[in-house]
DNA sequence: ATGACTTGGTAACCAAGA
């Protein structure tokens, strides 16, 4: 299975070079992020004409998740359990959900298209609902990987947090400052890995940034962050035989300002067969 | 110079992104 995650940045702005890419890099599954359309806006028939189905969650022109796959989609949820919501004004345990996370089986693998709050400003109501959502995030990947140790499960998608210093080439995003580099929310990172999912690509990837904002050149100037990430479980990151960063997609006619991040697995590959790299 | 992009929705700006 080659895996792939994108926050296109509307997909209805760029639905042609997406799925170019996805046929070009023969990619079975790409989860996306920040659609910013409803699901009834989605433009199915560009992908389904390339040759995935479409499983697409959104109402409104922000956020929004989708993950396309050549092969069934199977066992669709729009939230993890406990989840929390973020509502202008309307604050608390009873704020309404976002479409900002949308889960599947595919193939026998849990793949889940995420959307990590931004949290807009250190102090700001988002930022607090922010750690929340990342909190929820780690308790059911614990819960999960404790109920089935063996499951190859696979959180992808834009996390909003650049986890290291090296992470991060904005020179306006500055630790004490900004989003992003907190230290809360590299704890919260680390303690879904410490959940029991792993950054699969860093290993083979190990520097590249995989978001330039639009503004002040930055992509020319490479002043960008690493916020894009595939987190897989233990069975998952086994059957890792390669990772790549496409740096090329924020190049050309308009761009989103993130670049696909890709995974391939092989579930098939013999153990003790050992002509690919071992990274855990 | 407190911003210098891009998107979508709405009604000519504005919220949001990170």
């Amino acid at each position: 299975m080659r895996l792939a995650t994108w926050n296109v940045n509307s997909i209805r702005a760029r639905v042609d070079r997406i799925v170019d890419f996805a046929v070009r890099e023969h990619i079975d599954v790409l989860a996306m992020q920040e659609i910013k359309c409803k699901t009834e806006q989605f433009p199915f028939e560009k992908f389904e004409a390339a040759g995935f189905e479409v499983e697409a969650y959104g109402f409104s022109q922000w956020n929004g998740v989708a993950i396309a796959s050549r092969k069934p989609i199977e066992n669709v949820r729009t939230a993890f359990p406990d989840m929390p919501g973020f509502a202008k004004g309307h604050e608390g345990p009873d704020a309404p959900q976002e479409a900002r996370a949308l889960g599947a089986t595919i193939d026998g693998v849990e793949v889940w298209s995420l959307y990590v709050p931004n949290g807009r400003a250190l102090g700001d109501p988002h930022y607090d609902y922010k750690l929340h959502w990342l909190k929820a995030l780690e308790q059911y990947t614990r819960q999960t990987l404790a109920a089935s140790p063996d499951l190859p499960l696979a959180l992808v998608g834009d996390f909003n947090i650049a986890p290291t210093d090296a992470d991060n080439g904005d020179p306006t995003v500055v630790q004490g400052f900004a989003t992003h580099v907190s230290p809360p929310e590299r704890e919260a990172f680390a303690a879904i890995e410490a959940a029991g999912v792993h950054d699969v690509v860093r290993p083979l990837v190990p520097t590249g940034f995989t978001y330039w904002d639009y503004k002040q050149l930055r992509f020319p100037r490479n002043e960008g962050m690493r916020i894009d990430f595939v987190l897989g479980s233990s069975a998952l990151a086994d059957a890792v035989t390669g990772a790549e960063i496409h740096r090329n997609e924020r190049k050309g006619e308009a761009p989103s300002d993130h670049v696909p991040v890709v995974v391939d697995l092989d579930f098939a590959s013999d153990e003790d067969d050992d002509d690919r790299p071992m990274i855990f």
